[in-house]
DNA sequence: TTTCTGATGTGAAAAAATTGACACTCTTTT
DNA sequence: AAAAGAGTGTCAATTTTTTCACATCAGAAA
């Protein structure tokens, strides 16, 4: 049905700021939008919004427009966010625990199911519910708990060995925060959250202006 | 003399890779690098990289390939990090505690000078040595303390009017982590984290696997 | 010194992404 | 029921980005 023979990274890149706008539009009781209109929220074209769309099926109709209800629950699909996934994270410092207490990623459909971490000061501490485990727990944890996403919020130095273990474990999805890249076989997906790299792009449009 | 007439962002993106992997080169004592071994390193092209670093004038030489030492100078600058910056952070919350708390940005030239929140239960509180304001009480400090970039890590509904805080107070960068779009004048930057985004691409290409 | 090797800088070609344009179809109005 | 209006889906044009190819020059070797 999908005709997804390769969506291209930067349509799959916007996909997701789509999914937020119509959401907030489900909220709002809106039930119908046009490519225009989605421009002027998201500052995509509309052109390009329609073709976005069309990678995966028309969604609209002609002289109507979207069902905001309609796509929200197609792009939903398309981003797998019909199905929910357990979590884990690796290193229980200030950014796990962010992470562990952030209640949106679970209305997501991402539950974090633990915290694991070397330093005996923090393990067995609880972050809301979650408990924070012994890291030598960790593979006997991921196949009794079928945890399919793995989060790596350790110094970079750790990065690695943690990606190796989540492999090891049959992870398929790693969402790496350390500031490094990481070696894994072809049918593990990492994604990568940047900060450093971030803020230097902040950093550069700074300077750029000042110029 | 930096010919940088309108770098495009796609290019911009690129230069804190580079940043990073000069920096451990660097690091390791190895003076010298062909755009061919930083390929490899990087994952981009050798000639993507040389057209890159041309767009801010040619670093290399004929026959030798580029200075680590240079290079990575030379970068630091472009990227505005031969300055040091002052940044305050509103949202005092586990991801706001987080930011403040790891010292990568602070050995970049990014100081964090405070956090504001609303609650009173965290006032007055300090992490490491950064102590946590009432947000009223902003305006005065910003002013004082020569702050130029804004962190916003509250939740969404507050970061519009966090936003206007510090545009109105002269703020010309903003590092926003609320996952919602922000309106400022032209002559301020947002960079966002975009966490909910991160995450939903790689649950896309964990369902996209699995077909 | 002269020759050879290696790798940049750059112009041109190819590929990818964005924008533009419009036929067509569905909705709404009369 | 017919006419008018609106907006998608899609093809084509344009722009941007990436890749390719190579002349050129610095450094190493002979």
């Amino acid at each position: 049905m999908a005709k997804d023979n390769q969506v291209s990274i930067t349509v799959v890149r916007r996909l997701p700021k789509y999914y937020r706008y119509l959401t907030e539009l489900k909220e709002k009781g809106i039930s119908r939008i046009s490519s225009q209109e989605l421009s002027v929220l998201t500052g995509f074209t509309a052109s390009q919004i329609r073709q976005d769309f069309n990678n995966f099926g028309g969604f609209g109709q002609q002289g109507y427009g979207y069902n905001v209800e309609d796509l929200h629950r197609e792009l939903k699909k398309i981003l797998g966010l019909d199905s929910n996934y357990n979590a884990v994270i690796v290193g229980a410092g200030n950014l796990g625990q962010a992470i562990a207490n952030y209640k949106g990623f679970e209305d997501a459909g991402f539950k974090v199911l633990s915290l694991f971490d070397r330093k005996p000061r923090v393990i067995g501490l609880k972050i809301r519910d979650i408990e924070i485990r012994d890291i030598e727990t960790i593979d006997s944890f991921i196949k009794e708990n079928n945890v399919q996403i793995g989060i790596i919020t350790t110094p970079k130095e750790s990065a690695q060995s943690v990606a190796d273990i989540y492999v090891k474990n049959g992870i398929k999805g790693i969402w790496n925060f350390a500031p490094t890249d990481l070696v894994v076989p072809d049918n593990v997906v990492v994604e990568h959250v940047r900060l450093n790299e971030s803020l230097f792009v902040l950093s550069y449009f700074l300077r750029a202006m000042n110029e």
